[in-house]
RNA sequence: GCGAGAUUAGCUCAGUUGGUUAGAGCGUCCGGUUGUGGUCCGGAAGGUCAUGGGUUCAAGCCCCAUAUCUCGCCCCA
């Protein structure tokens, strides 16, 4: 066996069939709750003008600065101009793209929407960070109300809930107010810090100079020891920022959500105002955020279109996964095999592919084996399948119209006339578990 | 982008102070007398020891570089 030659690029990762059944079961939940919340389904490029994501997430974010996937539209390297697309590092930029391209201002507003689908960031991987990742994402544009809010972490709160990992999650929530409030934060910050940089680490020093609202979540112990005497963007907040947060916080009692208030929850992107917030696995230490959001009253406006409040969240859905595997949760497994199918000689053989066809139709999950092996190794085939049943049919039960079933887990096994195969296995089977849809019933809701 | 640790069969790992032909378990495949699984027994396949250099009479083992993975930082999903 030649080495393998070629292995995915780093960061990215093949989603083998024994993980791609918590995708498919996370995916179903989320495709639940949004149809109950009357959110419809959006998707979006995979690239996008990287103009979009620039202006929309802010150019001196991490997030565009180092970790967005460029893009060119041209072949060879000959051309030294800027790449002009960016694969999505988010959902969020692109879906506003979308409200305003599409005049979605028309529609009755709020608009409510939700995407589910492969991100990219340029970063170094890392336990739960990867160059290719999943999220699901949820958006509510067009009207603002503290009551959406409520709503909309509620739909983050019951997707968790369904996965079974709610229990392991802590909901932060914080208000970060508007952008004046936090601009004349910031300047507060820095003038108490004037003259104690000295006491600050180094890391946290440069923070200081480029993103002084870092300085809230920071891990080192002096910073934290100093900021205890330090303002607090809470004292900056405009009194509608305040009344905005509070009412946001009893509609979150009202619906009996569990939260933490947490005055240092800072998110990285420029757009947000007012409402932050993140789902943490507090047992991690790490802020490792399973899913979070926020306000981005600006964005839209950013982006082209007229001022039109939103908010959002996202949600990672391999964090989601790791998640549900610490837990122990396990999602059902529908690609189990009803029944295995042996056979011997030529004829049978032939026999065989109607038969298997026949089950399959009746949604019956059926596999043979049709190649030349020893009744044998079939039937060890049959019992690595772990299959219910398995039918047997060589040279002499061609000829006697007849076929043997055998009951593998109780380990007997009795002769049957041929025709009455398909209709015997259904029954032992039930209808209730038989494999069968109408495409009219299911609208191309169950992939993807 | 910065720091640390890893890399031996499909998987999990042994491999002595450098010393002949590279080891196990699991898994895979094939057998264990006419056409019957799980347990049991036997056999086989599968490795340029991540890649490329270097030191040495001799390298899986020592040195350097590169790649990838893991763990931190930054940041985030």
């Amino acid at each position: 066996m030649a080495e393998a030659q070629f292995r995915t690029p780093k960061g990215t990762h093949d989603l083998l069939p024994e993980d791609h059944v918590f995708m498919t079961y996370i995916k179903k939940a989320v495709r639940h709750r949004a149809r109950q919340a009357g959110y419809k389904r959006i998707e979006t490029p995979l690239f996008e003008n990287r103009a979009i994501f620039e202006r929309g997430i802010g150019a001196h974010t991490d997030i565009v600065e180092k970790e967005l996937f460029m893009v060119s539209s041209k072949h060879g390297t000959d051309d030294d101009s800027q790449p002009e697309f960016a694969l999505r590092p988010e959902f969020t930029a692109s879906i506003c793209r979308s409200y305003v391209e599409h005049g979605m201002q028309q529609l009755p507003q709020p608009v409510e929407l939700y995407a589910i689908g492969p991100c990219f960031r340029h970063d170094r991987p890392q336990k739960g960070r990867y160059r290719q990742f999943n999220q699901f994402n949820f958006e509510i544009i067009g009207l603002k109300d503290a009551s959406l809010d409520a709503q909309l972490i509620q739909v983050l709160s019951r997707i968790l809930e369904d996965l079974k990992i709610l229990d392991r999650l802590c909901l932060q929530i914080n208000n970060i107010g508007t952008a004046e409030n936090r601009g004349a934060y910031v300047e507060a910050l820095k003038d108490y810090f004037i003259g104690k940089e000295r006491n600050l680490p180094d890391l946290d020093r440069k923070r200081l100079e480029t993103n002084p609202l870092r300085l809230l979540d920071s891990k080192e112990e002096d910073t934290q020891i100093l900021l205890k005497s330090a303002p607090t963007l809470e004292q900056f907040l405009n009194d509608e920022s305040k009344a905005y947060h509070e009412t946001v916080l009893e509609y979150l009692d009202e619906l009996g959500i569990a939260y933490q208030p947490n005055p240092g929850l800072v998110r990285g992107l420029d757009y947000y105002t007012q409402t932050v917030f993140e789902y943490w696995d507090e047992s991690t230490g790490a802020q490792n955020a399973v899913g979070g959001g926020g306000r981005y009253d600006p964005l839209i406006e950013l982006l082209g279109g007229s001022n039109t409040p939103g908010i959002g969240f996202a949600c990672g859905m391999e964090r989601t996964v790791w998640q549900m595997k610490q837990a122990g949760i396990k999602p059902p497994n529908k690609d189990q095999v009803d029944v295995f199918v042996a056979q011997l000689g030529p004829e049978a053989k032939k026999t065989c592919l109607s038969l298997i066809s026949q089950l399959r139709d009746s949604g019956v999950h059926t596999i043979g084996a049709l190649g030349e092996a020893s009744l044998k190794s079939q039937m060890r085939l049959a019992d690595k399948f772990g299959v219910r049943y398995t039918l047997l049919l060589g040279q002499m039960e061609v000829k006697e119209g007849v076929i043997i079933l055998r009951d593998m887990a109780a380990g007997k096994q009795k002769q049957i006339k041929f025709d009455t195969a398909v209709p015997a296995i259904i029954k032992l089977i039930g209808d209730k578990n038989l494999d069968t849809y109408m495409l009219k019933d299911h609208m191309g809701e169950e992939d993807g």
